[in-house]
RNA sequence: GGUCGCUUAGCUCAGCUGGGAGAGCAUCUGCCUUACAAGCAGGGGGUCACAGGUUCGAGCCCUGUAGCGACCACCA
């Protein structure tokens, strides 16, 4: 009976099919096998209502890999997926579903707002986590959590009320982003900045009592000069130095306002003379605060402006600025305007320029709980790989400011806090007081605000196992093991996680983290919206299958450096499943009659080497990914499938199964399922599903290679002295395929292999039939010594054996000569540089001896050799 | 401005604690050899950005230069 692989490798009859079975039996779960040691990773929860690509891929990829290495390891292995609300992002694109259908965020309650946000989820929402199942994730699904359940808005909930107990949040006054669109506050992680071309106004202050001096400072703001209550200058700059503690007159005011010394101002930049405004500049602010100046507000969040004059009161601020620059000008204050390009602050989500204002907000103070965190990366507990980003990592921990968790947003975390609607007092509580602590007013109004969406996600690594519950599952995966993640989220996300897990929990939440590059495009620029440039994974699955796409994203990387999208990388992922089909089907085919308990006798050469070979590649592949080298591992398993297995064992069975004498074909069949089973498990997890549809070919091999044993290193099974015999063998049949490539020689040519030897008589003999196979040849003769050989023979020359191909009538003598005496210098060039290392004192005294014997070992070889070559040409 | 990284074959990239430069694609030659033409066999192609230094020995370590990039901060 045929196997059940045929024709060629076609991912899309068996991919999807797959999949389902793998979650249906329920194999992504973990153990829960309390003998064994855990391996947990939690899944970086992608927006709820974000769509896959190529990033998702290449860390599904990094993850499913690990993971899947891990179970068949043994381990109680627990992939925990997940989605995150996202407030700001869900929000935005909700409001805008109201918006095609005309309604106005600010005609709904938030109660209905929120409702409308839940359906509209529901509907568009978890998309994410289909297009992950075509990426053969294999996650245990049913534990799979939101950041806005039940559950983890407790967690959420515990951790406002434990900080606020401990004084680490407290709410306040203070200068924060604020995004006039989304109408909220943001982080300074949200923030981007773009170059803009804008211009520098030049205004004169006058001084006070020094009639006609003035001061000329520099703005690319002038509206907002209403509100300035100072103006600064260097403290060492000696332009200024006698008019620090003066005072001059803010024009169109005609306020006196003092002049002061702060370091901060640059001397360099424009004329040296900062005005301040305390109210809508993060710098005068400072500057305002340390300096005690007055607070003024120009304008108000909405950017309409207040009533400090009456020609701009009620105005848009940027219309006020012209009608303010034309008064300046009116009445003699305005000397230049420059053209200026700086970079203004936007908001990271709508592009819409920020505003720094002073907003009554929530915040969390970060001094405390940074140091343990930095501490654990410092002593090694959490490491980054690659190790370069502790440095991002430090420097982002050393130069934090306070959070700023509150957003003016419904789609969230509700802040815990109810203010007394007749005193104001603040009660921090998990449900609304039945009357204020302090008045006993009974009507109390709960803050409107919501949390940052990275507050639930830094608990993500224990709020998805339960906590603030002692579960099992917290008890048995925490701390978890890895997480994988890109740069561009360690402050947002990583640094979080570990203050987070350190002070709710008490332990680290990962040990590990692997930082990856981002994926570009095949000329290396972002894949982006405006630029059409992306590419979607689920088109490059629907063409090639989900294996070749995992595979071109792991081949060869390393991490933290960015990767290109190489098409032509997934066609040779592709060629390679192909290829691995191809010769799995020839193995099947002649495994029809296989007894799967036979014990073989009489292992060849070839089955030796090749089980000697494999079993070593276990051992260097679990050492590879231990040490988080994936790139390395699949190069290895592609290599050795393709160049070992394919191109040398098979060919070499091929001979002993297509002769009817052969007397050791079981050895042959056990050796080819054996190495083949080997091969599918370590390259499972790289490419789960073809090697699933192979691998329940293969006798004895009914169940899901998921929960099958990886290949383990066995001493049993290291035959070094066979894989040096055939490793000379393979040398001498390449050069037999040499020689005739460069004379031109047709395959269908056969010719006699003289084999002089005596040491490897035995293995030659016993290899007859797949060298003369390989090497073209019509017999095969040994001798101990050259007598009788023509003259007219092409002659390879190795160490211990030489082998003389008598092509006679092909054979241009002189051709010959040529050739050999090309060897000849090969070997003298071997020869002296050997013989000038080992004539090196340095060398000698200072090198390691193994490196030294090693050189004396590779002289003398060359040093036979060349003495060969040289009596074989005097004999021409 | 601060920090970090990158520069290796025509292209895209590997290269483990320093010990004879690798892969895929592309290219050239010869093969439809009963698993595979998505293939087989063979070949060509590199001053490892540049300049110094350390070392018996440097693609790898140190210093500097040039080009490119990322992150952080943000100067009115």
């Amino acid at each position: 009976m045929a196997n059940k692989l045929e024709g060629k490798y076609n991912p899309q009859e068996f991919e999807e099919k797959i999949y389902k079975e793998w979650e249906e039996t329920g194999c992504f779960k973990p153990s829960m096998d309390k003998t064994k040691e855990s391996y947990c990773i939690m899944m970086p929860p992608p927006n709820v209502t974000g769509k896959l690509h190529m990033g998702h891929a290449l860390d599904a990829s990094i993850q499913d890999f690990l993971i899947r290495y891990k179970r068949m390891k043994g381990f109680n292995t627990l992939w925990l997926p997940g989605m995150d609300h996202a407030a700001i992002s869900t929000e935005m694109k909700v409001v805008e579903s109201l918006r095609n259908q005309g309604i106005k965020k600010s005609d709904l309650t938030r109660e209905q707002f929120l409702e409308k946000a839940w359906d509209w989820t529901k509907e568009y929402g978890g998309t994410i986590q289909k297009q992950q199942r075509k990426l053969g994730c294999s996650c245990d699904w049913s534990r799979s959590r939101f950041t806005l359940d039940e559950g983890l808005s407790k967690a959420v909930e515990t951790v406002f009320l434990k900080l606020y107990d401990k004084g680490y949040i407290y709410k306040g006054k203070r200068m924060i982003n604020w995004c006039p669109s989304c109408k909220t506050s943001i982080s300074d992680a949200e923030v981007e900045y773009k170059e803009e071309q804008s211009h520098l106004w030049y205004i004169k202050y006058p001084i006070k009592d020094r009639d006609g001096e003035y001061l000329t400072v520099a703005t690319t703001r002038p509206e907002t000069m209403l509100g300035d209550t100072g103006v600064a200058v260097n403290p060492k700059d000696g332009r200024f130095r006698y008019l620090i503690g003066e005072k001059c007159i803010l024009p169109l005011m005609n306020k006196e306002i003092p002049i002061i010394a702060d370091p901060f101002v640059d001397m360099e930049f424009g004329t040296g003379c900062v005005k301040l405004t305390p109210c809508h500049d993060p710098n005068d602010y400072q500057a305002g605060k340390k300096n005690g100046l007055e607070f003024v507000e120009v304008f108000d969040s909405n950017l309409i402006m207040n009533d400090l004059i009456p020609e701009v009161a009620g105005m848009k601020a940027i219309e006020a600025r012209e009608v303010i620059v034309n008064m300046l000008k009116e009445q003699g204050y305005l000397l230049k305007i420059e053209d200026y390009t700086h970079n203004v602050a936007k908001c990271e989500r709508c592009k819409t320029t920020i505003e720094p204002t002073i907003s009554d907000q929530w915040f969390i103070k970060m001094e405390k709980l940074a140091k343990p965190a930095i501490k654990v990366v410092k002593e090694g507990k959490v490491r980054f790989i690659p190790g370069k980003y502790d440095k991002t990592y430090f420097n982002w921990m050393e130069n934090l400011q306070d959070w700023c968790i509150s957003r003016q947003l419904y789609w969230g975390h509700r802040i815990p806090a109810y203010y007394c609607n007749n005193c104001g007092e603040i009660h921090v509580a998990s449900k609304m007081p039945e009357k204020c602590t302090k008045c006993g007013h009974t009507k109390l109004t709960q803050d409107p605000d919501t949390l940052d969406t990275w507050f639930s996600s830094a608990l993500w690594p224990f709020s998805t196992l339960g906590w603030p519950e002692q579960t099992e599952d917290l008890k048995t995966f925490y701390p978890t093991n890895t997480l994988v993640t890109g740069y561009e989220i360690i402050s947002l996300w990583v640094s979080r996680m570990i203050f987070s897990g350190l002070e709710y929990v008490g332990d680290i939440p990962f040990s590990d983290v692997i930082i990856h590059g981002m994926v570009r495009d095949d000329q290396g620029r972002k894949m982006s919206k405006t630029l059409g440039n992306g590419v979607d994974p689920l088109d490059v699955i629907a063409q090639y299958g989900t294996d070749p796409l995992r595979f071109s994203l792991i081949l060869g990387i390393s991490f933290g450096n960015d990767i290109r999208y190489i098409p032509a990388k997934v066609e040779q992922g592709a060629n390679f499943a192909n290829k691995l089909w191809n010769a799995s089907k020839f193995v099947l085919n002649n495994l029809e009659d296989y007894d799967e308990n036979y014990e073989p006798k009489d292992l060849q050469l070839g089955d030796k080497w090749i089980l000697s070979k494999v079993n070593s590649l276990a051992k260097e592949m679990s050492a590879n990914i231990d040490n988080y080298d994936l790139g390395v591992a699949t190069q290895k398993i592609y290599d050795f499938i393709w160049n070992e297995f394919c191109d040398w064992y098979i060919e070499i069975a091929k001979t002993r199964l297509y002769d009817e004498n052969c007397t050791t074909k079981q050895e042959a069949k056990y050796t080819l399922k054996t190495v083949l089973e080997y091969c599918l498990k370590m390259l499972h997890p790289i490419m789960p599903f073809v090697t699933e549809k192979i691998y329940k070919e293969l006798p004895g091999c009914e169940g899901s290679i998921m929960v099958s044993t990886y290949p383990e290193y066995k001493e049993e099974l290291n035959f070094e002295k066979e894989e040096e015999e055939l490793k000379k063998l393979k040398e001498i049949i390449v050069e037999i395929r040499n020689i005739r490539s460069k004379m031109n020689v047709h395959p269908s040519k056969k010719t006699d292999l003289i084999f002089v030897t005596i040491e490897h008589k035995d293995a030659i003999e016993k290899s007859e039939f797949f060298i003369k196979k390989l090497g073209f040849g019509e017999n095969i003769k040994i001798q101990s010594n050259k007598e009788g050989i023509s003259q007219n023979a092409v002659s390879i020359i190795t160490e211990g054996i030489e082998v003389f191909i008598p092509f006679e009538e092909l054979v241009d003598l002189e051709e010959e000569k040529e050739r050999l005496l090309q060897e000849k210098e090969k070997y003298e060039a071997e020869v002296s540089r050997a013989e000038k290392m080992l004539s090196n004192p340095g060398f000698i005294n200072k090198a390691p001896q193994a490196k030294v014997d090693e050189e004396k070992a590779k002289l003398e070889k060359y040093k036979e050799m060349l003495a060969q070559v040289e009596e074989r040409l005097k004999s021409l």
